[in-house]
Parts: structure tokens; C-alpha cells; sequence
DNA sequence: CGGGCTATGAAAACCGGTTTAGTATCTCTA
DNA sequence: TAGAGATACTAAACCGGTTTTCATAGCCCG
């Protein structure tokens, strides 16, 4: 009896059907079949097996059987930006629900070598979930090339494209009228960082979406994207200070500042406190997403509630059933988003 | 030439020796080791591929160079949790970070069928992190057959295991002793779900640990936890609030409540709020972790700072060095905590 | 002009499983 | 008692790449 025990290398299917004196086959019908062989060979397989702490292959498995059992999330940016932005995780927690249940687990795919379009060649999964407007012709190449079902949240899906998203033009014109009703006229926009001011162009984005919406809500009171303050910033906590430090540098405060995204507005609350400037009675904030801190915060955030685990859960179920093969058209999931009246939107 | 352009099935590298006219081999070259062919073939073959749509199967690389390019992140609890806690998130991205520049994807591994050993069974990774107590023999038993390098992040590891973790003793003590401090004496604790208010039980666990160190601060000035309120919840937002509702359903309330975690300590500041309980005036609140979050809510949150991501990045840094044969001996960094005073702890 | 070296490429083994196709033995039935 | 069918098992093909080994041709050099 070969001595195995010690040996640096894991024991093979090879080994304990060498050992156990029956087939590869019988090895593989033990584990994956029982009721294939006899119950002597069956315990004296997974006896040996034991004996030399056999574990198949995972990989081998999966090769063999042409699945890998999880799948992707291709994350929107970097990760020290996109794994700190409450929106994505409350996405990746819905998808990660989904994967649970269905006994998958989910990779997380940061770009390679800055390239998102490289990530995806080497993706080794059974299909992916993108989120947001960086998915270029690229990446979308690959993965139809790959034969890779995938499904878009947020992103610009054409109709070939499976997709979940809101409403993001209406959406943003119904955050930035609340913000108007409320009697503001002296406001200050903060975009997400791909977010563009030419309101001409025809992006599928979902900054150049919602930049529709604010500029349809302004017009109908009269005002322009030259009478508001156009600013941007990543979605981060960070950034949001910074942005809203930019803001308190300038000669004349803004009544009200709408932004994109909640962490942006928190982080805004948060420097408008530290500077000594009282929210929302000398300068009130809008969010969209309403994560959970929105409601924690002091004051509570006016925001647009968008169900981001919601969208996660939808997305991924729908990945899987087109995985599975339920689902051969492609779908459009657009689902409901709702404004959020709290204190931080004073009205004037 | 055979008509491949709407098979079905995806050209592999059969099809392109074939149809480019070289063997197997040349093509692996072409994609693998330039120099290895000449430029005509080189060319020939990568046009082919080209044409054909064809990019090497990620699985099959990888199957035949025995390895994943991703590591796992091994979920301490059901995915609803889990992902649900700030500090988990945290301690992700960290990961995520080093993953990243490692040019890995990170693998979230969800308990399969309720078990987390077959969950590690079945992982198609390099190496693994847990994260938290909940790690049996069961699972330890699986990394070591898989011969499965991992690091258990804030885990019960021994010395043979690799590690990365506070004082925890010490650090709990720490945040009682604020308390007590402060001149509370009528003292809740919220502990960990697995927490166990049997001192004597010799527990690896990390509630254990805070538990000896409450009761090494609580004995100082005479008190022991039969004289405190002890009380347990999830780690979740939600389960912070129901413990609180637990703690205002009693006739007395406590000064201070101590908690295990920031977000259950964010959990007691909203119920209270919202029952009209004033914190800090009414209830103290001491929380652990320092999350982002802790700083944002009002009353600004006492608790203990300890470096989530640094954690996890170390934990990353620590799993990589092993695979790469970097590191044969298992080290254990403990890291630096430190006690953050804010408004929500206040004198008596 | 023969021996050795380099350049180029093909054949075959290999990674570790699963599965198809097939064989031998035993049992049941007409 | 022959033939059909079930049972228990194995050999070999297969998944799609990489890598080792080997073959051939061309070239340089003494």
C-alpha cells in the first residue's frame, strides 16, 4: 500500500479506485450515484476515501461538467470606490440572496489590469450581473462572444440586453420638483462622476438619464442648467465632503443641493455640520438611492427610494433563468421607485 | 471550411488548429508564447481566431494550470446577514482591495444547503478567509484535507492556523471600563448572538474574549454580570432595534448599554429616538467597530475603533503570501484598537 | 562535410473528474 | 434450457486547455 498520507499531493479518484481495488467509474458513481453499485463497493470506496482524505476536485468537477456554480458581479470601478458605496453592496447583498438559495456562489470581478473588458475574458463563471453606465462595446463584445448570459442593472441595456432599472428620467425629475415645490430656486446639482451637463447627447447613461429629468423640472419653472451649480463627484462618503467643501469655498450658498446619490448627500451633511452650516435650515439636501442611513442620519434625508436589493434579487433571478434555460427572450424588469420626504428639504 | 459562425457552441482550440491549419500546440503558443512561433503563424492563428470568435475557456486554463485566480471569502452567516453589516462590508472591501492588485477575483461563499463545510467542499478557489467565530472543525477539517490555504480574520485559530485579530480581552475591557468610567453603573450588554454569559467556558470565540473582558472591568468596581442586563441580538440593524424595544419593555433602563457592535448600537439610538428616549441624556450608548456610520449618526458614537479594512487587506496580503510559497510558517498579526470618545457617552 | 545548435511545429501526455458504451454474471421466464 | 433483462462493474472517451517530448529543417562552424 502505497503511503499517501504524507505526501504534499491530495489524493486523486485515480488513487482510490487504485487502492480500494475497483474502477475510476465505481469511485465517481460512490459519490455522485450510490445507488449505481452494489452498498460493498460502495463502503469500501468511501472507506478508503476516508482513510486517505479524498475530496474531489472541485474544479475538475465543474470542468468536467462544463458549470462553474457561481456567478459574476463585474464591479462598477475600482473596489476601494465600489465596495464602499452603500447602493452597490445593498445590490451585491440582493444577488448574494439569490446565489444562496440557488447554491451558487458569487464572484466578485475587480477590473484586470485597469481593463474590465480583460476581467471578463478570464471570468470563470456562469454568467454575470453588471451595474451601472461603464459598460462599454467591449466588454459587451466579450461576453457575447463568450456566450456569457448576462443581465445589466442600471446599465445601458439595449433591447437584446436583459436589464433591470427605473424609471431614472422621471425618477430625477420628480427628486429635483420636490426640491422646487418646496420653493427652492437657488440650487446646486451634484452629479455622479460620469455625469455630463450637455443635455443634447443621447447616453443610455444613467447620469445622462437623470440629468434629462432635472433639466425637464427646472425648464418648467423657468430655469436653466447655466442658473444652477453643476458639480460632480464620485460616489463616496469622501468625495461628498470634498464636493460640498467645494460649495462652502464659493462666494454664495446654494438653498438647496440635489444630488445622486445618498452617500454623496451625507457626505455632504456631514461637512455642512463640521462647517458650522445647519441643515437643512440654511441649506437643505437631497438624496436618491434611500439607503439605510439615509433614515439614521440627523437630519433624516429627502431622497428617491430605489430598491437596490431589490434590483439585486431581480437581476440575479433573472440571470438564472435565462442560465437555465427558462428564458430565451430577453427581458426589461423596470421597477418602482418612490420620493422620500424627510427633514433634511425645508420648505421656503 | 466548416460553418461554425451560428453553431451553437462556442469554437475552442481544436477548431482553431483546424481551420488555421496548425496543430494544438502552435495555437496555445500564439495566445501563451509569441516568441515561440513564428510571426506567420502567430498571425495566421490569431486571425483565425479572430474570425471565428474564439477566446480560451477561462475554466479549462485554469483546470490545466491547477489554479482559480480567485480566492474565497467565506460568509459568516446567511448572505441577509452577513452583507448587511458595515464591518463585514468593510472588512470585503479590504479583500477586494489586495484581490485586485493581485489581479484575483474574491469569491463570496455562501453556506450551501445550511452547511458551511460543504460550501468549503465544493469552493473553486486558491485559498480562503473566514471571518468571525462561527468556524467548527467541520469546516477547519475540510481546508486542511482540500490542503486549502486560508487565514481566519477576528476567528478562533490556533497556532498552527494563520490569523488576523485585536486583543479582544482587552479592547472589551477598554470600552466597560469607559463606561464605568463615566460613572455608570447600571450597565446593559448586548452581546454577539453566539455570546455566552458563562464566564468560565475556556471559548476561542471572539464573544467569549469581550465577555472576559467585561467581566475583568465590571469586577473592578465590584459588579458582576449578575448585576447587568445581559441580552444578546444579530448583528443587524433590525435585531438592534427589537433588542432595544426588549430593554424599554423592562421597568428600569439602564444608564449604558454596551454593545458588541456599532450597528446594533445604531439599532438602539433609532429605537430610542423614536421612542422618545433621549440619548445620550436618558441612555448611554457604547458601541464596537467604529464603522463609517458611527461618526455620521447623532449623537456621534462612542466604541472601539479596530481597522476593518486594514484587517481584511492584511488577511488578503497574509492568504497570498502563502499561496505563493511566500510564507511557510503561520503568523498571527494582532492588530492596534483604540477608544473613540463621542457624544453618545455621557458622564454622569 | 559532419556535428551541433536553433527555429519551428506536431504528437501525445496530462490536469481530475464524468459519462458512454460495453462486458460478464446472475435471475427470471416461457 | 435458451433468451431476455437486470445487476455490477470496467475501459475508454471526453471536457479544453498546457506542456513535455520529439522530429525535422536550416544554419553555422571547424
Amino acid at each position: 500500500m502505497r503511503d499517501m498520507k504524507n505526501g504534499t499531493k491530495r489524493p486523486t479518484i485515480k488513487d482510490i479506485a487504485r487502492e480500494s481495488g475497483y474502477s475510476k467509474t465505481a469511485v465517481s458513481f460512490a459519490f455522485n450515484d450510490p445507488g449505481r453499485i452494489s452498498e460493498k463497493a460502495r463502503d469500501q470506496i468511501l472507506l478508503t476515501a476516508e482513510r486517505l482524505g479524498y475530496i474531489p476536485d472541485p474544479m475538475a468537477r465543474n470542468f468536467s461538467l462544463q458549470r462553474h456554480l457561481s456567478i459574476g458581479f463585474l464591479l462598477p470601478q475600482m473596489v476601494q470606490y465600489s465596495l464602499k458605496n452603500p447602493y452597490t453592496l445593498e445590490v451585491i447583498a440582493g444577488i448574494g440572496a439569490v446565489c444562496e438559495k440557488m447554491g451558487y456562489t458569487l464572484t466578485i470581478i475587480p477590473p484586470l489590469h485597469k481593463s474590465l473588458a480583460l476581467a471578463v475574458r478570464n471570468a470563470a463563471v456562469d454568467g454575470l450581473i453588471t451595474l451601472g453606465s461603464q459598460i462599454d462595446g467591449d466588454i459587451i463584445t466579450v461576453m457575447q462572444t463568450r456566450l456569457l448570459p448576462f443581465v445589466m442593472i442600471d446599465g445601458p441595456a439595449d433591447e437584446a440586453t436583459s436589464s433591470v432599472h427605473i424609471a431614472e428620467e422621471e425618477a430625477a425629475y420628480t427628486q429635483m420638483k420636490a426640491a422646487l415645490d418646496y420653493g427652492h430656486r437657488s440650487i446646486a446639482i451634484i452629479g455622479l462622476a460620469s455625469a455630463t451637463f450637455a443635455i443634447e447627447q443621447e447616453s443610455q447613461s444613467v447620469a445622462a438619464k437623470r440629468m434629462q429629468g432635472y433639466h425637464r423640472a427646472l425648464g418648467e419653472v423657468g430655469l436653466h442648467f447655466d442658473d444652477v451649480n453643476c458639480l460632480v463627484s464620485e460616489c463616496t462618503l469622501e468625495d461628498g465632503r470634498r464636493t460640498a467643501a467645494r460649495l462652502l469655498a464659493q462666494k454664495t450658498l446654494p438653498t438647496c443641493v440635489v444630488t445622486m446619490s445618498d452617500i454623496v448627500a451625507i457626505g455632504c451633511i456631514t461637512a455642512f455640520r463640521e462647517a458650522g452650516v445647519a441643515v437643512p435650515d440654511q441649506i437643505s439636501v437631497v438624496g436618491f438611492d434611500n439607503i439605510e442611513e439615509a433614515m439614521t442620519i440627523t437630519p433624516a434625508l429627502t431622497t428617491i427610494d430605489q430598491p437596490a436589493a431589490e434590483k439585486g434579487k431581480l437581476g440575479a433571478k433573472t440571470l438564472f433563468s435565462i442560465i437555465e434555460g427558462r428564458q430565451e427572450e430577453p427581458v426589461h424588469h423596470q421597477i418602482e421607485y418612490r420620493l422620500v420626504l424627510r427633514d433634511s428639504l425645508k420648505q421656503l
